[in-house]
RNA sequence: GGAGAGAUGGCAGAGCGGUUAAUUGCGACGGUCUUGAAAACCGUUGAAGAAUAUUAAUUCUUCCGGGGGUUCGAAUCCCUCUCUCUCCGCCA
């Protein structure tokens, strides 16, 4: 979240902020204002109060009982006046959590912003291939690639179970992921899948996704949505030397969303799941660098979905499309030539400090701390990957499905 | 699940009702010495809010895991929550 220090000094540029976003709630920042005068009010009057106190104790043996009933009437007050500041101030955190991250600047360049902008294409070429492309649902009829059928028995629809093939490539595609994310620095961590609601508030996730969030309520503890919140909640309150930075680190988890809303067409095969496998890439940085990491990150998914040679594009998110924690994100899109249509397989994103206000990530350079920026991105999404290649790579033979020369070492 | 111990600054670790924002050690930063470095020596080293005032500071308040209580006064006593550790039980 923001520091309220920062939005109380930067009126103008957060209603800028928030209309650029499309944010519905445009009183936020006045209410937001209106309560840090009161809280200021209310402050001053408990300073003063503590300071009699704090003289009077301080040379107690002198007064003694002279001024002690007005003390314990002064105390009196001092208990109301805190707690009308603790509910002022619980107020205004509750305010303060919803609003979004600062914008990047490069939203402020282009004037139209309210479009996807595709900054990137690779193997638009492939389009040009005449084959009578089946999408990989009914491919995994014809293959032994993945059930849903059985799997809705066990678990409901939106669920999946890999096998033969199929699981052959889904391992393949894991391991090479790892093996290249890790090839380029970012340490890998098996984490856990259930966390406290007290992490997923740390990376900015709740309150508002929260109905996307599965909630196991006899144990207080959630299924995480993607491994970001347990890789970035590894670094809460730690204090980086500024040599030390940037951090990498990686993870394969499965990830569990409700999808709550989502129906038809995109739910079918492994185009939406509740569960779902992705390798997930983090950094921290200094305060400086981010957008130099961001780019850095970006060149390596690029790299990484280039080697898989799929027909992919990367696209700049428009601001009003971006998640509350982002000041600019990146989307990579796979053309699946079966079901002929785009599907996301990785969105990269650079959280400047909006994350680190919360969790207290720093670092510290010549005796000075400051927050740390972060940033994530998926390296990549499996179930969506694995459907893409095999639609394309359908073609290469009759009755067969390739595998792409680079999985092949993974896959045997 | 049962019993016990603990959470203090960048880290380690004292303090366990009254000049304690907190002894000390290490680290970090600055300086002296040196051709340079090390060693040695000297100095600096938490955060937030507010007032005065203005680029240099001065003053006040709050903060020793989170929340609440006792007291003229709490890091220190009590309650509660979270987390960590040790022992016992259960278990892949």
């Amino acid at each position: 979240m923001l520091k309220l220090s920062f939005i109380l000094k930067n009126k103008n540029k957060i209603i800028e902020n928030l209309q650029k976003r499309d944010f519905k709630y445009k009183l936020l920042i006045n209410d937001i204002l209106l309560l840090n005068n009161k809280i200021k009010k209310i402050k001053k009057k408990i300073d003063n109060i503590s300071k009699i106190i704090n003289k009077f104790s301080k040379n107690y043996i002198f007064f003694k009982k002279k001024i002690y009933k007005d003390i314990i009437n002064i105390k009196k007050k001092k208990k109301k006046l805190n707690k009308k500041y603790k509910y002022y101030k619980k107020k205004i955190f509750k305010k303060n959590i919803i609003i979004p991250n600062i914008i990047d600047k490069i939203y402020f360049k282009n004037k139209k912003n309210n479009n996807k902008t595709i900054i990137y294409e690779y193997g638009k070429e492939k389009l040009k291939i005449k084959y009578n492309f089946i999408d990989h649902i009914e491919l995994s009829k014809k293959f032994e690639i993945f059930n849903t059928k059985i799997s809705s028995n066990i678990s409901g629809t939106g669920f999946v179970i890999y096998s033969g093939l199929g699981l052959k490539l889904y391992k393949a595609l894991l391991n090479y992921f790892l093996y290249f994310n890790n090839k380029n620095g970012y340490k890998e961590y098996i984490l856990p899948y259930l966390i406290k609601k007290q992490s997923i508030y740390g990376t900015g996730q709740y309150p508002k996704n929260k109905n996307q969030i599965y909630n196991i309520n006899k144990d207080k503890l959630y299924l995480i949505p993607t491994a970001e919140i347990p890789l970035i909640n590894i670094y809460q309150n730690k204090l980086f030397n500024y040599n030390d930075l940037p951090i990498k680190a990686q993870s394969y988890t499965e990830c569990f969303r409700r999808e709550a809303g989502s129906y038809g067409k995109n739910v079918k095969g492994l185009n939406r799941l509740h569960q779902f496998g992705k390798v997930e890439i983090i950094e921290i940085c200094d305060n400086i660098s981010s957008n130099l990491r961001l780019k850095k990150m970006l060149n390596h998914i690029k790299k990484l979905l280039k080697s898989l040679d799929v027909y992919f594009r990367i696209i700049l998110l428009p601001c009003n499309d971006i998640s509350n924690t982002s000041s600019i994100t990146y989307d990579f899109e796979i053309y699946c030539f079966g079901l002929k249509r785009w599907i996301e397989v990785s969105s990269l994103s650079n959280c400047t400090d909006y994350q680190s206000n919360n969790l207290n990530i720093r670092f510290i350079k010549k005796n000075k701390k400051y927050f740390c920026h972060t940033l994530n991105g998926s390296s990549l999404s499996i179930p969506r990957v694995l459907a893409s290649i095999i639609e394309l790579y359908q073609c290469k033979k009759k009755n067969r499905i390739v595998i792409p020369n680079i999985l092949l070492p993974f896959y045997n």
